[in-house]
DNA sequence: TTGAAACTGTGATTTAATTAACAATATTTC
DNA sequence: GAAATATTGTTAATTAAATCACAGTTTCAA
């Protein structure tokens, strides 16, 4: 069973709030506490809990190292996904260094570019490789998911390439719609559209 | 009345589509044509067509020029917003380079920071005031819009300046939740929520 | 000019997500 | 240790979003 995708997100937050958490030495925690934290209600706390299957032995409220244990249980590989970033400009080397040792369970350990001045340069510890490569350092490193930072007229073409590669996770910040086969999870952040919408609801405000 | 969020969204990605059409050439469009550009349904684009409230004259498809016009009513403030990004370091940089000039009605015109060495520093023509400066110059200049590209630990404190002096809409690129008023519209991304997302359905794929 | 084909616009229905409501249970108070 | 309080887990209700289904054009082909 696979849970809703909001719900995911949301673990994800509550993770890392939760981490915060152990930091101060707090043990645990009340679902309307946690609902604080991020900008929602205890009973959708409660609801994201009880989709993964936990629940609190008594009333103090939850576990939080228990809590933490079973979300990195529903979220992280065992292993960890190894991933690549695409494009090397300005956003890509910002997502790059900004990721690098982030997440013990997502290991940034490629970039590839066109730019031939950007072979073989190394950010945050990573190697900038030729697209001509990707195939093989795709596979030679198992590298399931790539983030994709190229020119947006280069965004179908590269994206059919990630997918012929074996990438089965795709991040998306070209500003391109992509079609991806069902089997691969796309992910499509457009930031254009993001400030659009921040500038109609500023010009048309929810009453 | 004001528009679902996800219509607005799909609006502004129609948008792009259709100005690309009218480069073309193209001066008529089916709902399903739009529908294949983008990923989603022919009857998913005619809603949202029809909650815009125009309608096709001509069995034609949708008349491309009419339709940016009319979505440009709708999205668009007559005079253009003004928007500020907070925090200039490589995510903040990345922003600014790319959004100077890209959207007619989204003018970035000032840039933030606390460090004492990027003040003044000019960023594809944007300059960098200091934080001290912020209220005055979001006044002088009416800035309505923020992007918010802090380190996590001042995000808070900054999100509530930025209320304080006066800012409508908030763009939240920091992974830590903000509260505004409700006044104030909030968008959020994570992108570290966005990429264990990615990494859990890699590794729990949707049946 | 008639009948089929191609699209649109929209009520009705379905599905997904959120919220409300509350019984069950542990904890605290007296 | 009985009553009051606090909190969870879950069923039911609500709301929001997407999809279905189809009547009503318009166009086209003969
Ligand atoms: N910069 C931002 O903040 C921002 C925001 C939203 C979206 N985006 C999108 O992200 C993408 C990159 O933006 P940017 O500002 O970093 O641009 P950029 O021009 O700085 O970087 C693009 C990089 O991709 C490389 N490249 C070009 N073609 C390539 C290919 N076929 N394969 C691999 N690499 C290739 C270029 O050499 C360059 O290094 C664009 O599609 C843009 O729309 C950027
Ligand atoms: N770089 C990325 O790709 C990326 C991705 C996701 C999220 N983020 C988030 O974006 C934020 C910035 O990331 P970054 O990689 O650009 O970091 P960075 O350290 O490169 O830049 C931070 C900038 O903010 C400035 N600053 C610090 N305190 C400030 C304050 N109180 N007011 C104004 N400016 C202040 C710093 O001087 C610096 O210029 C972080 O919160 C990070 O979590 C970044």
């Amino acid at each position: 069973m696979t849970l809703p995708e909001r719900t995911v997100e949301r673990l994800s937050e509550y993770r890392r709030s939760l981490l915060q958490c152990l930091e101060e030495g707090k043990t645990h925690i009340f679902s309307h506490e946690l609902a604080e934290l991020h900008h929602n209600t205890a009973v959708q706390v409660r609801r994201d809990i009880m989709f993964i299957g936990y629940s609190s032995t008594q009333r103090k409220g939850y576990d939080v190292r228990e809590l933490v244990d079973v979300i990195a249980n529903i979220l992280d590989s065992e292993k960890g996904l190894n991933v690549a970033v695409i494009g090397v400009g300005n956003l890509g080397r910002a997502v790059t260094t900004y990721f690098v040792g982030k997440r013990s369970k997502l290991n940034i350990i490629a970039t590839f570019d066109v730019d031939t001045t950007k072979i073989d340069r190394v950010i945050s510890g990573v190697k900038c490789y030729p697209l001509s490569r990707l195939k093989e350092v795709v596979e030679a490193n198992q590298i399931s998911i790539a983030i994709m930072t190229v020119p947006a007229d280069s965004a179908v073409e590269m994206a059919a390439q990630l997918v012929e590669a074996g990438i089965t996770g795709l991040m998306n910040f070209t500003t391109v719609p992509l079609n991806v086969p069902r089997e691969v999870y796309l992910d499509e952040y457009d930031m254009i559209t993001s400030l659009e919408k921040v500038a109609y609801f500023v010009k048309s405000p929810r009453e």
